[in-house]
DNA sequence: CCCATTGGGATTTTAT
DNA sequence: AATAAAATCCCAATGG
């Protein structure tokens, strides 16, 4: 059963890896972010960035370090190896360019990747009529972690409670914070922007 | 009590 | 080579 989920990993990363470059090459699909984004909350608590302090806001750095789009022809990688393997999709140096699948990808930026992936809804997803909001399947949870941790190279496996640390310390730079709610989190309006004008490619 | 989730100190890895 | 930032590891606390 074990094999099952290996290769439904691997599956998955290509299955991102196709799609990502897809959106590349059609941008047309407008409305996908932005209806979320103009529902606004309907929860109960869920007004962060409108009455909450800012803690240490320092937007600098971003992510205006990730090599621009460069992509062309490598979408020929070799599918067959074993899940075994550390690095089956480019998980550390090769030629990355798509923030999509590889190089050095920050932890918020891959999980909006997993948002944004249709495939992975049953692992992460946002949470309707609250922008920016999101929360893990109780069930799936350590899958988009495994995913994570290939992605980074790990050796030894990560798992959500590693990940969700990581998640924790987003909360000190006003990244990503923690919502009241069980296993959901949310991004700041600042971060949310950025990743979505990144996605569309006007980086 | 058990198990899943959350918090945070300490340490390691990666980037500048 | 040195520092800082980001991520990882691990264990304690909390909640259902």
């Amino acid at each position: 059963m074990n094999s099952y989920q290996e290769s439904q990993s691997d599956l998955e990363v290509i299955l991102e890896f196709l799609e990502e470059y897809y959106r590349q090459n059609a941008t047309e699909k407008g409305a996908s972010v932005d209806e979320r984004f103009a529902s606004l909350e309907a929860e109960s608590c869920e007004h962060r960035w409108m009455c909450y302090e800012p803690p240490i806001i320092k937007h600098e750095p971003l992510l205006a370090h990730i090599t621009p789009p460069a992509l062309g022809h490598n979408t020929a990688v070799t599918l067959s190896e074993r899940g075994s393997l550390p690095n089956f999709v480019s998980t550390t140096q090769p030629t990355k360019h798509t923030a999509g699948s590889g190089g050095k990808v920050r932890l918020f930026h891959f999980l909006f990747e997993m948002l944004e992936d249709p495939n992975m809804a049953h692992c992460v997803s946002w949470v309707p009529a609250s922008a920016g909001v999101f929360r893990f399947s109780s069930t799936n949870k350590d899958q988009v972690a495994a995913l994570w941790g290939q992605r980074k190279g790990n050796k030894r496996p990560m798992t959500y409670q590693k990940m969700s640390r990581a998640l924790r310390n987003y909360a000190r730079s006003g990244e990503i914070f923690k919502v009241k709610k069980k296993l959901t989190y949310q991004f700041s309006q600042e971060t949310l922007m950025i990743l979505q004008k990144y996605q569309r490619g006007d980086l």
